[in-house]
DNA sequence: TTAGGGTTAG
């Protein structure tokens, strides 16, 4: 065809030439592609945009970036499709700086406005992990279409917020706006994180209708997966049986899904079976999903065949494979070959160091394992609350206060060790921990709020039961609470830390300092008018979802300033994007 | 010439 658009004389039409580019970077090879690019005596912003987005399609970040500064160098500038076309080069190649920069010149240019743009700048904050941005570009966007809701429910449900991802959901189709085959891929995931089985088998039954299992395979993996985040291993096989396509994550998603619910054996068949499949070759997720099976059931010796086939590719020293390998080998006590690969791996993050923390404790190297963690401090990696929960597990011969004595005026570690506790039901603990803080003078400060009405400021404790409006603040508490759950609200018990029955869980949370400021301010000021809170604390997680709920019910703004950040709520949307 | 999706360790 190159022949002939020669032969035709169109080889100097920039609009040829950009087609061709297209063309070829999506069926023929960038090499082709790059070649025209290169060889055309008279490029336009429509042909740099055009490479740009051929290397940014196939996942060539680094050149894409060569080709946009090539082109500044020449005196061009950033139009709306560059923009849109660079913005996932950002994301994938993890670069926060660029991306804020190019979210800047498009503030500077106007270029918000463009919904392309504004949908990549969501998506980019998305996969940065940068939530709160995505929500505020999804929030002043003027016109809103099939894509920005998608990419604001993909960017909650990817940054495990599930519960706010399924409020947006349920907002689209409030609005009008059709789900379509990806609106249906994140609903999937969305159930499957929680565990919301009845609206699940309906999901399936909406992509039966549709015949989408047909059209794309990545709706077929959706649903296995979901069934299997529902625990429900018979349905997803079912489900993966019966698929019309299916690929490396197919077979990935399956055998997770009986690793994760202790199915190892199935586990370890569904990789032999996997393995007879001459299309299909395994890919990371597959050994960071086989691996586990094998440590589980003590398997050590198809575990080190895998280690040897890991070895010939290089795959070993990624650090997710390389985790489960030291796993692997703590788990079936050959200690010394986890040690020596730890020390061979990158150690930047605190994955590979919780795993080798973990197996010293399996081995009773209580001090060892200590001392790993003070090298890992030491070496700059922050700690997460998985290399607690394997100090503690390490240290539990010597329980926790061993664990303290690293760094004992941290009130953060209490906090974090007495919520761990709590978390798992062992209230001792809490108990314990917290009377430890106390005795060292490292007490919790008093939650409170405030909220002004006319010339006013009242203050509210949690769970005050004195004001003189008490009855009349619970009360309009209690009618809300009712409202916010016809229109989806759950309570997040997570947040109550007190070991007592749902009910109290529930009347706890309701008494909540903000939440009791909220119900004052309703019942003491004009409808619709605005009302303005001041917590000395972080608001909690469960009085933020709620708040969002009732700005929504009351039609009114909601500004609370907490010892974080302002959170603004407008019509059941917070404008720190659930990020703080 | 432009934007969106599925699996994964501790």
């Amino acid at each position: 065809m190159h022949c002939c658009i020669l032969k035709m004389g169109f080889e100097n039409d920039v609009f040829v030439g950009a087609s061709l580019i297209n063309l070829y970077s999506r069926f023929r090879g960038l090499d082709s592609a790059y070649k025209v690019f290169v060889e055309m005596p008279v490029r336009d912003v429509g042909s740099w945009n055009a490479m740009i987005s051929g290397f940014c399609q196939n996942g060539n970040a680094a050149e894409a970036l060569d080709v946009l500064n090539k082109m500044k160098g020449e005196g061009l500038k950033m139009d709306k499709v560059t923009v849109s076309s660079i913005l996932p080069v950002c994301a994938q190649s993890n670069d926060v700086v660029s991306g804020l920069l190019i979210h800047l010149y498009v503030i500077k240019h106007g270029l918000e406005e463009d919904v392309f743009v504004s949908n990549a700048l969501i998506n980019m904050y998305s996969k940065l992990g940068r939530l709160q941005d995505s929500q505020r570009v999804f929030y002043y966007m003027k016109v809103k279409d099939l894509v920005s809701w998608n990419s604001i429910i993909a960017a909650y449900e990817q940054n495990d917020v599930p519960t706010t991802a399924l409020g947006l959901f349920k907002e689209m189709q409030f609005v009008g706006i059709r789900p379509d085959l990806l609106t249906v891929v994140s609903l999937a995931s969305i159930l499957g994180q929680l565990s919301d089985e009845t609206v699940s088998r309906s999901v399936h039954g909406f992509v039966m209708r549709h015949e989408w299992l047909e059209k794309d395979v990545v709706i077929g993996n959706a649903l296995v997966n979901m069934y299997a985040k529902l625990g429900a291993m018979d349905c997803a096989s079912t489900v993966f049986e019966h698929l019309p396509l299916r690929d490396i994550i197919s077979w990935n998603t399956l055998i997770t899904g009986y690793a994760q619910n202790g199915l190892a054996s199935e586990a370890i068949d569904a990789f032999n079976k996997m393995e007879q499949c001459e299309n299909i070759i395994p890919n990371q997720g597959t050994w960071v999903s086989i691996l586990p099976a094998y440590s589980h059931l003590g398997a050590l010796q198809q575990g080190t065949k895998i280690h040897g086939r890991l070895i010939k590719n290089s795959l070993y020293l990624d650090v997710f494979v390389a985790t489960c390998l030291i796993d692997m080998y703590g788990k079936c006590g050959w200690l010394d070959d986890a040690m020596s690969l730890f020390y061979e791996i990158p150690r930047e993050t605190s994955v590979p160091w919780n795993a080798i923390i973990s197996s010293l404790g399996i081995h009773g190297h209580g001090e060892q394992a200590l001392q790993l963690f003070k090298d890992m401090l030491a070496e700059g990696v922050n700690a997460d609350h998985i290399t607690f929960i394997s100090l503690l597990s390490a240290c539990s011969h010597s329980a926790s206060n061993r664990l303290l004595e690293v760094d004992s005026d941290n009130v953060g570690y209490y906090v974090l060790l007495s919520n761990m506790y709590a978390n798992v039901g062992k209230w001792e603990g809490v108990t314990k921990v917290r009377s430890l803080a106390r005795d060292r003078g490292l007490s919790k400060t008093p939650g409170w709020s405030s909220v002004v009405v006319g010339s006013i400021v009242e203050v509210f404790y949690t769970g005050n039961q004195t004001h003189p409006k008490c009855i009349e603040i619970y009360d309009e508490l209690r009618v809300l609470t009712a409202k916010m759950k016809s229109i989806g609200y759950v309570p997040d018990y997570s947040f109550v830390l007190q070991d007592v029955e749902e009910d109290e869980k529930e009347q706890i949370l309701t008494s909540h300092s903000e939440r009791l400021a909220i119900a004052f301010g309703i019942i003491s000021t004009p409808p619709g008018s605005p009302i303005r809170i001041f917590k000395n604390l972080r608001v909690c997680g469960d009085c933020h979802n709620a708040t969002k709920y009732i700005s929504r019910i009351t039609e009114r703004d909601i500004v609370v300033r907490d010892s974080n950040r302002f959170h603004h709520f407008k019509d059941g949307i917070c404008s720190c994007g659930d990020y703080w």
